[in-house]
DNA sequence: CGATAATGTGTTTAATTTACACATCTAATA
DNA sequence: TATTAGATGTGTAAATTAAACACATTATCG
């Protein structure tokens, strides 16, 4: 019998036997880290909290959270959001695992790496002390532990992301201008777009949907405002196709 | 004190304290699980083992086995795919996490799904009885517990991804002439593609090395052959761009 | 040596992307 | 109320990319 004989240990057990397997192999704490993006004053930004340990009082984190025992793993993303932002219907897409065995001195922690894309007027922090923050993506420097590692790893599936799946809707009000979508996607994607063609692109999409209202309260003629119809999406979205490396 | 103040439960804690934390919430078993694609006969395949819980075993799974607590994530992959394949220079990328409460029967069990592609010629598989074989993707019916939910995940996963980064190559023989590569191609996204036009595309993209050699022993006039070349892309390979739902 | 079956190649057309300029409208100001 | 400022709103030409499509070439097999 040869080592490839193993599948989860050795060969022909019982479901019983399993389970004290597993049960004696629970060495692993695994937690759940949100990427909470936000967009304001045309400013891509995540959400940060002051770690709370003593020690790294001085270093800021993501928002995470042990998973518990009886609970999905999406709900424990969804719980974190939650108690964070009063929650609505927030967009949330799990991204990555991280799993190297140094990265937590408190032990062996395994993360789930969560996106969230908040609209920050809508959902106001239910606290707004200096725990927890809206930080520029710009200006993010450092982070508790890996906690950087793993934004950047968000940051750069956001980048993609939003280029194939309507995502960034989220981040905007209900209704927008399509100036302010364009300042949304020149700020995630972090380069200027031309605005005609900007707009030839999404018009040609078909999935707007003209309010028949303007802007208010801007120094400057008023943009039409929109609002994205995600039915007419699920219904027409197109299966990603095209050979490009 | 609202609910938002807790972090990672509590406020201002010690690493001390968090390290207990973490003791005590070891409640959740880490498992991976890899999808593993070969390519033999013009065919995609993948390869299932024979579940070893008897109650089960009459039922294929995919391959994979608990995180040992000392061992990285992606190292857990490794060792799974070693044991069973022979490794060599194998691809290999974690896909999704799996954490639903009821999937698992023998407890609470979070598993991370890896794909890896590799070359049926050159891996033989250590194991060639009923326990281990590759399995044709098309006539893939039931898995154990969930885990046809997670092979339908990855191979999704990787019709998309073959399309954006150059991983087909891994299942195929160094030297490989154009059509094995189209017929990859049409194996992996399950629709015919325009040879002309296949040709073109992959010669434009100027990432394939002509060998100078042809295909021995083929019932016909044999293709040129040829290598991917991997420093090339490494170099010359496009950033993703073009904002298109 | 002829038949077979696959390789290898190019052009035309359509579709998409890019670059680019000017009139229009509203608010603010004089 | 007229002027200005600053953004909105629109179209076209050029370039690039994708799609459709046919025939001569070459090695093998009988």
């Amino acid at each position: 019998m040869t080592t490839a004989k193993n599948n989860t240990s050795g060969s022909a057990k019982t479901l019983k036997g399993l389970q004290s397997e597993v049960e004696s192999t629970k060495r692993i704490a695994l937690s759940v880290d949100c990427v909470i993006f936000g967009f304001d004053e045309n400013k891509l930004k995540v959400l940060l909290i002051r770690s709370d340990l003593k020690k790294y009082h001085d270093t800021f984190s993501l928002l995470g959270d042990l998973v518990k025992p009886e609970e999905d793993l999406d709900a424990s993303a969804y719980r974190i959001l939650k108690q964070r932002t009063g929650l609505n219907d927030l967009y949330l897409e799990q991204v990555h695992t991280f799993g190297e065995v140094g990265r937590h001195p408190a032990g062996r922690v395994v993360t789930v790496a969560y996106c969230s894309l908040i609209n920050v007027q809508h959902h106001k922090l239910k606290s707004l002390d200096n725990e927890l923050h809206w930080h520029e993506i710009d200006s993010l420097k450092e982070l508790l532990f890996d906690r950087k590692k793993i934004f950047d790893h968000c940051y750069l599936w956001l980048q993609k992301r939003v280029q194939e799946h309507p995502l960034g809707f989220s981040l905007l009000p209900n209704k927008f201008s399509l100036r302010e979508l364009q300042n949304l996607y020149e700020a995630i994607l972090d380069k200027k777009l031309d605005r005609r063609n900007f707009r030839k692109k999404f018009f040609s999409m078909d999935f707007l949907i003209d309010m028949g209202e303007e802007e208010q309260n801007v120094p400057h003629r008023p943009g039409k405002l929109y609002k994205f119809d995600y039915e007419k999406y699920e219904m027409k979205k197109k299966k990603w196709q095209g050979i490009d490396f």
